[in-house]
RNA sequence: GCAGGGGUCGCCAAGCCUGGUCAACGGCGCUGGGCUUAGGACUCAGUCCUUUAGUAGGUACGAGGGUUCAAAUCCCUUCCCCUGCACCA
């Protein structure tokens, strides 16, 4: 009987949810498992990334079901922050790119082309986005087999959620968590905004970091002609100043300062925490041939043009270091010879001879300038060269790190580079000679709306100092109190707890949860998102008594979560009654502390780190979580998922093409947590028969018979009954320490394995254990593929829902090594004997097989014994009558068994065991050999291959 | 740069933490047999070299050293590749 996956998958997913099989309450006498999954975010449908974490989390949560625990498993929906405001205002203004794109989401769920017409176009609306995705994710998920408990989901946008954020971000404020202070942004000019990645143009593919200029006041006239620059430590090596003549200047006083720089500069350090007013405007070329000073020994530098000089990049000044800067030193050389354009500006001979080239860095390698030996090195022949650039680069990086300053760097002789740079920074600043300027390390970044985006410093951004008080000392607390699967990542994790510092919380826009004491402010996305498994425990009391968001006060939850309060205060604070006030922090206590959080390796370095500290901060320490597993990506045919590599494979669609038992089966078994999954179609293929194959085994054995009909204890049986118990033994050992690849493999892999190898060699009586054997098997392999063994279970034993079955008991039972053994005997004289029959490759009649003879047995075991006496070994062994009768043979046996005398083991059977034994399995043997075998005792036999037959390994003689 | 991960027999990929049972799981590909009118599918066998009626030897786990009776596995050096680095969730 072939089984229509789809149907049976459906059937049980609604079934689940008719009998409310996963919807969990607290039973207080009985254990219980809190697993969760970061709820995901919704702005798109989910892929097949989400399916591989949920999947695990999934099986987990099965697993502890088996194992009589009773077990939540919540989710809900990420919704916070600026993605779904980009989504809905690309619809609104007709954004091809986002159009398309959410118009093929919506077509995977929904086949009329006017509905999704219909449905995208409501995508104007922010929250039509999040209610139609979180509908999908749920479908999804409901098609995948995931255990959740539904009633407990929510959005992170909904009033009751900002209730609870609301809660502790207060509490937060309590601590002293939180404080104020400046920071740089993307700012779009048009909008007057701030921008993340899903407003700026290509905003996925391009770097969005900002970078800090340093810029160096030259004293100039009444003021100071600033200069910017990454490498501050070279100001004693400068030779001149390049102004690009074309562009536009302005003389413009800033904050108290009289500053030279460029127009376009003097608009950004608006937005960059100065005040600025424009004095003059005029051309760069009227700056050139001036002289101004430089800052810190006080030498007459001179101004000359450039056009490499951007005037939108930083201050549109740029001081000339030509030994250790290859643009410097091509433009300085050209314009050396450049006797036009000397002329033109009426620079005098003198001028240009004076300038001469300044070395302030030693460098182990280079002879020349630094600067001049890479131009040679990189063929550059001109200014425009695009190998100036990695020029550039590779001299930074080598000075960088290898550079010594010399004796021109005056009190900073000897130090590297590394070093000098903050202690010139630090002098400079004590003259007031020094400014900082921030740009986007992107030159030119366009916001969507077309707007320009530049750098903006925001004076009253509100941050989460990791570094206050004792919260990081708590969080490395409770990290060193927590499993993290896999183990290699706890030190990625104390790495991130160490570099966390401080955290811009909050944003100036967004969906989410406003800042109570600041209601500009929106918590941003990962801040919102640490805590909220607690919310899990009492969402659905609120939901189900209807609890209007204005009544989760501080005091509601304090009493909930903190058991601050009494009952009665707090009922009447909030208008809600006693007995749900009781119920919800009950619940909550029930649930509390988090058992288990599941999640891909990329949230350590944030959304995990923070979901520490967070709880590390608002709740007692038995509260705080106490496991994690990790879990690598999921690629597809060997490259990484992306939206513009146009690979992302949409959950519900690669689910119903293959089936969601065939998808968990192939993400759970082809790689550890600690590799990425690929996705191969070649292979799932596979994974789908190897399903085919499994059910149709068990669809052959198992059967409605149950009344314990006695079959006979035959090794074959016994081994086999021996070997599945120890099976289940090593499964469940994995699952326990969180190895579900290992789990799944054995289940799936061996175990199939083990009962198509003894259907080969077993009789049809010996078969009648496999009734037994599967039964027990398929509530094994729920955990992987729920839907089939739902259905398999239903079909031959109609007993429930195996998902609310047992595990195993493997406690009582023994493992028969013995009969192990005697099989695995079996077993090798089988191989040997096809390994033999390759080589002869003629027809077989008959096949002798001699057992070793006694005395080998003997010698055996006395060598195994005194394995450690190497040298004593013979004597030893020769004292045995038995042993000494061979003489010669003796010692060559012994000296054959010392060759490998590390890894000798000791062997169980007897002569008698080993005869026995395959007079047992003679007629299976027969069969499969398709030939006669007649088995010997060696003692009494005269040919060849009886003298070398050993325990273990009999002579076998093929005619 | 800082931090993390990795280089395994054509390809993908286990093993490495806890050294021996590792010529190294598994899959793909390839070769041959069976089954088929054929193809596909399925199935059996082979797939580093040599040797052989089975258990043997050689060379191998990026490269080079070291520790050990014994190293893909531990240590050191070196070459190469990948990922993250904060307002993006």
């Amino acid at each position: 009987m072939s089984m229509d996956f789809k149907k049976i998958e459906k059937k049980w997913q609604d079934k689940w949810a008719k009998e409310k099989v996963f919807e969990a309450n607290p039973i207080f006498n009985q254990k219980k498992y809190f697993i969760t999954v970061p709820y995901p975010y919704t702005n798109g449908p989910q892929h097949i990334g989400h399916g591989r974490t949920f999947t695990c989390g999934d099986a987990f949560a099965r697993y502890k079901r088996l194992k009589g625990y009773n077990v939540l498993f919540p989710m809900a929906f990420h919704i916070t922050g600026t993605p779904v405001l980009a989504i809905s205002r690309g619809i609104q203004n007709n954004d091809k790119i986002i159009k398309t794109r959410f118009t093929e989401y919506v077509a995977l769920d929904t086949k009329n082309k006017d509905d999704v017409k219909k449905i995208v176009e409501s995508f104007k609306e922010p929250w039509n986005i999040v209610n139609y995705f979180a509908k999908t994710f749920k479908t999804g998920f409901d098609e995948l087999g995931t255990s959740i408990d539904w009633r407990r989901s929510f959005t992170t946008g909904d009033t009751e959620y900002n209730a609870f954020v609301t809660w502790q971000f207060n509490k937060l404020k309590d601590k002293n968590y939180l404080e104020k202070g400046k920071y740089p942004i993307l700012f779009c000019l048009n909008d007057q905004n701030a921008v993340g990645e899903d407003d700026i143009l290509s905003g996925d593919e391009i770097d969005l970091a900002i970078q800090e200029y340093t810029c160096i006041k030259y004293p100039y006239k009444d003021g100071y002609l600033v200069a910017s620059t990454l490498r501050p430590e070279t100001v004693y090596g400068v030779t001149n100043i390049w102004i690009n003549p074309q562009a536009t200047y302005v003389k413009v006083k800033i904050n108290d300062d009289i500053w030279y720089i460029s127009k376009k500069a003097a608009s950004k350090l608006e937005y960059q925490d100065k005040t600025v007013k424009i004095l003059e405007e005029f051309k760069g070329k009227e700056l050139i041939g001036d002289k101004c000073k430089t800052p810190i020994n006080n030498r007459d530098i001179i101004i000359l043009p450039a056009t490499f000089v951007d005037d939108d990049n930083a201050t549109g000044v740029v001081y000339s270091v030509p030994a250790h800067a290859p643009f410097d030193y091509i433009a300085l050389m050209d314009f050396k010879k450049d006797v036009k354009t000397q002329k033109q500006y009426g620079f005098k001979k003198e001028d240009i001879d004076n300038i001469k080239i300044i070395q302030i860095i030693n460098l182990e390698g280079y002879t020349d300038f630094p600067a001049k030996e890479a131009i040679e090195q990189f063929e550059i022949k001109n200014q425009n060269s695009d190998k100036l650039k990695l020029a550039t680069e590779k001299i930074y990086k080598d000075e960088f790190y290898k550079g010594i300053l010399n004796d021109k760097c005056e009190d900073f002789k000897g130090l590297k580079v590394a070093d000098a740079k903050e202690k010139v920074i630090e002098k400079l600043n004590k003259t007031n000679k020094i400014d900082k300027f921030y740009r986007p390390i992107t030159p030119t970044i366009k916001c969507r709306c077309g707007g320009d985006v530049i750098v903006h410093i925001l004076d009253d951004q509100w941050f989460l100092n990791f570094n206050q008080g004792t919260w990081k000392k708590d969080a490395f607390d409770c990290l060193n109190n927590m499993n993290i699967t896999p183990s290699k990542y706890r030190t990625f994790f104390e790495n991130v707890f160490n570099w966390l510092d401080k955290r811009p919380t909050a944003r100036k826009r967004g969906l989410g949860t406003k800042l109570p004491f600041d209601t500009n402010w929106i918590i941003e996305a990962l801040s919102d998102s640490t805590i909220y498994m607690a919310f899990y425990t009492i969402i659905n009391k609120i939901k189900e008594n209807k609890i209007p968001s204005d009544k989760l006060n501080i005091e509601l939850f304090d009493y909930v979560f903190l058991n601050k309060g009494a009952i009665k205060e707090v009922s009447k604070k909030t208008g809600i009654n006693e007995t749900i006030l009781k119920e919800m922090q009950d619940e909550f206590n029930y649930w509390y502390p988090l058992d288990h959080r599941h999640t891909a390796i990329m949230h350590i370095s944030n959304h995990l780190s923070f979901f520490i500290f967070h709880h590390t901060a608002i709740f007692p320490k038995n509260k705080w979580p106490k496991t994690i597993t990790l879990l690598e990506p999921v690629t597809v045919e060997g490259s990484k998922m992306g939206k513009s590599k146009g690979n992302v494979l949409p959950l519900i669609k690669t689910i119903r093409k293959y089936s969601a038992d065939v998808f968990r089966l192939y993400i759970l078994t082809s790689a550890g947590f600690a590799s990425s999954v690929d996705w191969r179609e070649i292979e799932v293929e596979k994974t789908q028969k190897h399903i085919d194959k499994i059910t149709s085994l068990i669809q052959k054995y198992y059967n409605n018979n149950n009344n314990n009909v006695k079959i006979k204890q035959t090794t074959n049986v016994k081994a086999l009954v021996s070997r599945f118990t120890q099976k289940i033994i090593d499964a469940e050992s994995n699952i326990e320490s969180f190895d579900l690849q290992k789990y799944a493999q054995i289940i799936i892999f061996d175990i199939y394995n083990l009962i198509s190898a003894f259907e080969k060699r077993a009789n049809d009586d010996e078969k009648q254990i496999l009734n037994e054997i599967i039964n027990t098997w398929i509530i094994t392999l729920s955990p992987i593929i729920p839907h089939i063994c739902e259905e398999l279970f239903e079909i031959y034993q109609n007993k429930g829902f195996v998902a609310k079955a047992e595990w195993p008991k493997t406690k009582n039972k023994k493992i028969d090594t013995k009969s192990i053994d005697m099989m695995d005997f079996v077993d090798t004289v089988i191989e040997d004997i096809h390994n033999i029959k390759k080589q002869v490759r003629i027809e077989t009649k008959q096949i002798n097989i001699y057992i070793s003879p006694l005395w080998k047995f003997t010698v055996r075991d006395l060598v195994f014994d005194n394995k450690n006496n190497a040298k004593g070994l013979i004597p030893i062994v020769m004292k045995n009558v038995e042993a000494r009768k061979q003489g010669d043979l003796t010692v060559k046996y012994i000296s054959n068994l010392t060759k490998e005398i590390h890894s000798l083991q000791k062997y169980e059977l007897t002569q008698e065991n080993e005869i026995n034994i395959l007079n047992e399995a003679k007629k299976v043997l027969e069969a499969e050999l398709k030939c006669n075998i007649q088995i010997e005792n060696s003692d009494k036999s005269k040919s060849d291959k009886a003298k070398r037959a050993e325990p273990g390994k009999p002579g076998i003689e093929i005619l």
